[in-house]
DNA sequence: ATAAAACGATTTTTT
DNA sequence: ATCGTTTTAT
């Protein structure tokens, strides 16, 4: 066995993680330290040195592109495909689980998935239904509350109301929800998991044969798991299965979401010999963004300890310009994109912008467009989520399944047909009075005369070319069946007709549906034993797609901190750093959120592999017309002067002169100005918004942070000037 | 049924 | 400001 390709690419410590021995692992994996890397050549030294087979082992991640990632990275070192290696998110993986053993799971065979909007149309239904005020039971928030329970383990069932009026009704709710679920047979994201964790727990034989089959565990972002997921891991390790855990609790980002970096810690109590092993080697970044890195995320309370180093070149400094506003700010960053490109230091890709809030890409997409920059926004809807995509979808649905109401109600009228809300919220009173589906009390509305004869008409209409659409579609392929649909159902037309270029995309998209169809790999063993039709169903919901298609241009990347995680570009500017915006105003009050900001402004450091540019705007205009003086983000000064180099605002940056030309004026007789810092004796500090009048009609309006802004005038106001 | 007007929210997001 | 949702008017 010619071990060389495995472990000759590997440093002393990867190396030392790859080749450990039976036991859990974990590896606090650096960014940019090789944690795929090592991911990868475990499975392959465990395969081709320990002779174990790729049927025994499991490998989960995240998100679909980590998982084909990996397993492409898999394929390729060991030049074979791996065709029994299960290598999936958490969810897919959960999912196979249930399809292979949906009796036992309690649920039906043909039982479909919910994304997350599915989730929340059925959510704001159920409390339409329940007669409760929707403003009162927001249905996002709803929503939230059942995922949480859900991602804690927890059904109506184990919930308590504690004599709690509101305690009650959130548990009448997510009931209402479990049955509505049951009914239809709908399995929502967290649903897959609870589901099958505790098919596992229930099952004993089930959990046996899993047990006895997968001998070796491995996750990927591990600090990412939630409550749920890890106790998913652990139920299929056992005692016996060793879990292989990588994962760095300095790129905790997703706290708010439910993910707890201390299952980092709970992993080291619950398997007591447990094998640490650290990464801090780092292949991506030169010495001084490292640096800049390691003293930032230094600030931070609690962590397992890590410290990267490169043996590469200390490269520039970090650059950090203090913008005048946020055009200012976008045009100092167009201006180096053209630079770069010009100097012909890489191509545009290279460049990625990274902001805290996605609003902040506005001015830069902007300013882009008028520099005639190429660029990219990531984030967005993507494929599936698209509004035709899933109108096309729900006919593929409802031809398949006529009980699915929740597609009954977005298709019925769409295009419009002439069923209106009237006819609608008849049906809806017939199907919950009758306790049939949306369907069946149109089948029977249709009958009666309870309907005025146009809407009847309009009805009887839908449901017999429904009728013929199922029938039509019956045994054609897969795409043929697709474009049956776009077609039949008149969205092509419908959307056709409109104008404008949304409505053009709305064509091309529902095209591209066709393709994607045509396309769609059956291969793939997440579908085994599905029919075509299922699978695709269930792709489109575990598998929203890419972000735009087929922009290959050479763009610069624009996206959130968040969006960046896993990425590198040779240049990374991170923009809008003043407090309140990045570390975010809204993470102030939350302990142990501010070091979640902390860590996120560490991901967006990490990504720079040569370039680092640091921005902030001393004025920005937010929600239109407020215009906020920001102080500096604290995690600037938190980096050491010395890898630091300001740039100066060019001499005559174009100050907007307009609402202060009075501003002069006005200093030269109070000593205040716009920007500048006070003390008041009762509001404490704040900072000048703006001014006007003079002399004892002098006035200032002044934001004291979390006091509000307030004018006061100057001659009581007893302010001082801060330096 | 469709369009206009009012209203409201506004960090981050995969599955 | 701006975007999505809901209500109201035609």
């Amino acid at each position: 066995m010619d071990v060389t390709p495995i472990l000759d690419p590997l440093n002393g410590a990867q190396r030392e993680a790859v080749t450990a021995g039976n036991t859990p692992v974990l590896v606090i994996a650096g960014a940019g330290s090789g944690k795929t890397r090592v991911l990868v050549h475990r499975i392959a030294w465990l395969c081709e040195v320990q002779s174990v087979s790729p049927y025994s082992m499991l490998a989960v991640t995240f998100t679909n592109k980590a998982a084909a990632e990996m397993r492409a990275r898999v394929e390729n070192l060991q030049n074979h495909a791996m065709g029994g290696l299960w290598i999936g998110t958490f969810h897919g993986i959960s999912h196979r689980l249930l399809r292979a053993h949906w009796q036992e799971a309690g649920l039906k065979e043909n039982f479909q998935v919910l994304d997350s909007e599915d989730q929340l149309r059925l959510v704001k239904r159920i409390i339409q239904d329940m007669g409760l005020d929707d403003s009162k039971w927001v249905p996002k928030q709803m929503r939230g509350y059942i995922n949480r329970q859900k991602e804690e383990g927890l059904r109506a069932a184990d919930l308590h109301d504690r004599e709690d009026q509101t305690a009650r009704q959130l548990i009448r709710i997510y009931t209402a929800y479990e049955q509505e679920c049951e009914r239809t047979a709908s399995v929502d994201f967290a649903e897959l998991l609870l589901r099958s964790l505790e098919l596992l727990q229930q099952k004993d034989e089930i959990l046996a044969h899993y047990r006895e089959k997968f001998r070796h565990i491995l996750v990927d972002e591990f600090q990412d798991t939630n409550a749920i997921q890890y106790k998913w891991l652990k139920m299929f390790a056992g005692d016996d299965n060793p879990v292989f855990a990588v994962g760095d609790d300095d790129q905790s980002i997703y706290g708010w979401r439910g993910a707890r970096v201390e299952n980092i810690q709970s992993f080291m109590r619950d398997y007591k010999n447990t094998e640490l092993f650290r990464l801090e080697q780092n292949y991506r970044s030169t010495n001084t963004i490292l640096s800049v890195a390691n003293s930032l995320i230094d600030n931070n309370p609690g962590r397992m300890g890590k410290k990267l180093w490169t043996d590469g070149a200390a490269g520039e400094p970090v650059h950090l310009y203090a913008a005048f506003n946020e055009q200012d700010e976008a045009r100092f960053v167009a201006d180096r994109v053209l630079q770069w490109v010009e100097s012909g230091m890489g191509r545009r890709d290279e460049i990625a912008i990274l902001y805290r809030s996605n609003v902040q890409s506005r001015v830069f997409e902007e300013v882009f467009i008028s520099q005639g920059i190429p660029y990219r926004v990531y984030g967005g809807l993507r494929f599936f989520e698209r509004e035709e995509i899933r109108d096309a979808l729900a006919y593929l649905r409802l031809a398949r399944n006529r009980e699915d109401d929740s597609s009954f109600e977005r298709i019925v009228n769409k295009p419009p047909r002439g069923i209106g809300q009237r006819t609608l919220s008849q049906l809806r009173d017939y199907a919950r009075n009758h306790q049939v589906t949306l369907w069946n009390a149109a089948v029977k509305i249709c009958g009666s005369d309870q309907l005025a004869a146009r809407s009847a008409n309009a009805l009887q209409n839908f449901l017999e070319f429904m009728q013929v659409l199922g029938e039509g579609i019956q045994g054609l392929e897969l795409d043929e069946q697709m474009d049956q649909i776009i077609q039949a159902s008149g969205l092509v037309a419908y959307h056709g007709r409109e104008a404008g270029e949304k409505a053009k995309s709305r064509v091309e998209n529902l095209q591209e549906l066709v393709t994607a169809a045509r396309d769609f790999n059956l291969e793939n063993e997440l579908y085994e034993g599905m029919q075509p039709v299922d699978a695709f169903l269930v792709h489109a919901a575990l598998e929203a797609g890419e972000g735009q298609g087929g922009q290959w241009e050479d763009c610069v990347q624009l996206m959130t901190l968040h969006a960046a995680k896993g990425l590198e570009f040779a240049s990374v500017f991170i923009v809008g750093l003043e407090e309140g915006l990045f570390p975010s105003g809204m993470s102030m009050d939350e302990p142990g959120r501010l070091e979640e900001e902390r860590r996120l402004c560490y991901v967006g450091i990490t990504r720079a592999r040569q370039q680092l540019v640091l921005t902030y705007a001393e004025s920005r205009r937010r929600y239109g017309s407020e215009s906020y003086y920001n102080s500096p983000s604290r995690f600037i000064s938190e980096i050491p002067a010395e890898c630091i180099t300001e740039i100066r605002p060019r001499a005559m940056i174009a100050k907007p002169v307009h609402p202060n030309a009075k501003a002069g004026m006005f200093a030269r007789d109070t000593g205040i100005r716009v920007g500048c810092s006070v003390m008041h004796a009762k509001f404490g500090k704040g900072v000048v918004l703006d001014c006007e009048g003079a002399g004892s009609s002098a006035r200032v309006q002044v934001n004291f942070g979390e006091k509000g802004s307030k004018w006061l005038v100057v001659s009581y106001a007893n302010l001082d000037v801060l330096a």
